[in-house]
DNA sequence: TTAAGTGCAAAGAATTTGCAAGTTG
DNA sequence: CAACTTGCAAATTCTTTGCACTTAA
């Protein structure tokens, strides 16, 4: 954990972009919360807890700036918002998702499920594939349960 | 084409949805512009030419009623628009895009890539899929060429 | 006839931007 | 110090809503 708060400082001071408290406190709030899918007005919540002053919009240029970084991942589910993930360390794709059109909820699929369909689409669509997108809609275990 | 035009006539009759010329100019709109990915205001300026006192308010109610047809899919490739993406005829499943970082260019995927990976997620995660969204972002056979 | 649909303008929600003041390296 | 950052408020952008009027079935 500390050192991958330290990676995130090194990268920063890499592109000279400065390490501000609020920088910081940002990316641990992102750190606490791994598992979930933030809205940049969740990540503002949670982030007034360490530094009270911060503003909205210094979240969303945070936020932009370690997109930016790949360290972490802006997504959209089709509600209105863009919520923002962190890179697994040393992933080397972006993690898939599964969403429950009951409940809401996210779960996420760490393993590579995509190998083979992307060389399907390098050779055949001679395409170069620098990232993927892969989201399931349905039902999860949980709902499948209660409708029962 | 005109069966198309016909099918989704009934589906909406079969809803008890009324047929309205605004309607109809919009589904003739999206056959029209099958492979693009328009956005409610792209479909706005494009349908103004049949229906010139539309308004765009109705474009986004008629939108939404297509999607929830599932006439249309809507999507969203991160910038902060949503797209509008006629389902193929009679496709159980909603088709795979290739995304160009270089260009923007949008290209689509008929033939279903996903289901072995389908599989997996629905045994080992207990996820009942009803729906996805594949996109992969990369570099284009045209731009992998303008810069060699 | 009448429930459903429309256009317009106003409201809302999410995100971005301008700028003066404050900080980091 | 100088360039980069911030907070705030105002501005934008995309989308939704309220309402009086119109229309398809």
């Amino acid at each position: 954990m500390e050192d991958r708060i330290e990676n995130i400082k090194k990268q920063l001071h890499s592109q000279s972009y400065k390490l501000t408290p609020q920088r910081e406190a940002t990316v641990q709030v992102l750190l606490e919360h791994e598992q979930d899918h933030l809205s940049a007005e969740d990540v503002y919540l949670l982030v007034k807890d360490k530094a009270p002053e911060i503003g909205l919009a210094t979240v969303y240029r945070t936020l932009e700036l370690l997109t930016e970084l790949k360290v972490v991942d802006k997504i959209n589910f089709g509600d209105g918002v863009s919520r923002y993930d962190l890179r697994k360390e040393g992933a080397e794709h972006f993690h898939h998702h599964l969403v429950c059109v009951e409940c809401g909820s996210v779960t996420e699929i760490e393993e590579d499920l995509l190998g083979d369909v992307e060389k399907v689409v390098e050779s055949r669509f001679e395409f170069d594939v620098k990232d993927h997108r892969l989201t399931f809609h349905g039902i999860c275990k949980n709902c499948q349960n209660k409708s029962e």
